[in-house]
DNA sequence: AGGGAAACTGACTGATCGGTCAGTCCATCC
DNA sequence: GGATGGACTGACCGATCAGTCAGTTTCCCT
């Protein structure tokens, strides 16, 4: 591992769990080794620096979707949905850094004055609620799934609680983990096509 | 107003939209008209403000719910669940300032190394989930509102749903303001009892 | 008027910040 | 062996930070 592979790493767990303007490059020099300038041959500047994170993060998110595609055997709408859900929940759960990183606000601000941030941003936002608009897209032309609106808009929904649900372990006031089962149970339900009375 | 209140009213706005340690207090002096000495012969230190502005929040929020409680008049258990959502958005909307301080992670820092913080934060969740909680077990117990969940697991999924759509307006990433209406439909249909078949 | 307390001020401190740069180290080439 | 250039270093810089404190102003009570 390079050393600026080295320092890539460390900054993306020290920049996850401490924050961006929390988070000093003396520090991260010392935490990943190296003296303080070199950082700095290596990376413009700290923002730079958060820039490649994001950066390197997409390519990964972008690599396992593609690798999910690839393997997931569909057999209709509302299961791929629920294949695309546990896909969210597994991945936040692998990625826990990367993901409390994106669920701070300092990516958003960088992104307000840096268009490459926000396209990185965009692009893994559309990543994701893409793969849910599609899996509800199909779900509504096969008939396994219903639902009043857009899939689109039904998407942005579906990630909130998602996405929502993650953060929840984030800030661990509740015990969020043990919801997993729930969210796609209620999921299930509010797409669910009106069963007649009685039906098992 | 004194100056005192001033301050506090500033800090709340510049923590929210900065960010805790983005925030300076030179900066906060500034922008409240006072010299930067009066700010600590008011508040201890920096920390203790922050510790107070969450105080007053949760004072806040506290009140207003008294005051929804007051108000509303319900028919039903949906309803009620209904009305919670639609006093969440609004008061979200009401007070936009301090959920974006709320949805920062500088909150949850603090309260992890302060008890007071910690309690204020709690409060304050606990407030907004037992309001859907409530909701929730009153439209089980009438017969308007059903699930296989708890009401308190329950609660805590509608809240994941509901502040997740706060959290995309404050990304600004996509225009979430319009699903607050198919936020309603959806979390409706997530708890509506099997309708008969054909039924209006 | 006058005296004491509370409110307020801003220059100052030591620490830390992001960023610079002159210089060292070392592999590679002629 | 000497020259070249990329990788790396750490002392150093100006700016800025939270917090201090001696001193001034404002206010109220007598």
């Amino acid at each position: 591992m390079t050393k600026k592979a080295e320092i890539l790493a460390t900054a993306t767990h020290l920049l996850a769990v401490q924050g961006y303007s929390q988070t000093s490059m003396n520090t991260l020099a010392r935490m990943t080794g190296v003296a303080h300038g070199t950082i700095f041959y290596h990376f413009k500047n700290k923002e730079e620096l958060f820039r490649d994170i994001l950066k390197a993060f997409k390519a990964e998110i972008l690599r396992e979707y593609q690798e999910y595609c690839g393997e997931s055997t569909v057999r209709n709408g509302m299961q791929q949905l629920e294949n695309a859900v546990t896909f969210y929940l597994r991945l936040s759960a692998r990625m826990a850094d990367r993901f409390l990183l994106l669920h701070r606000h300092d990516a958003y601000e960088l992104s307000r004055v840096n268009p490459d941030c926000r396209r990185h941003l965009e692009a893994i936002y559309d990543c994701f609620i893409g793969m849910f608009e599609q899996a509800i897209a199909a779900g509504q032309a096969d008939g396994t799934l219903t639902s009043q609106l857009t899939a689109h808009r039904a998407a942005l929904l579906v990630f909130t609680m998602v996405d929502g649900l993650v953060r929840f372990n984030t800030y661990n006031l509740y015990d969020a983990h043990s919801l997993h089962g729930d969210l796609i149970a209620s999921i299930r339900r509010m797409f669910q096509p009106s069963a007649p009375p009685g039906g098992g």
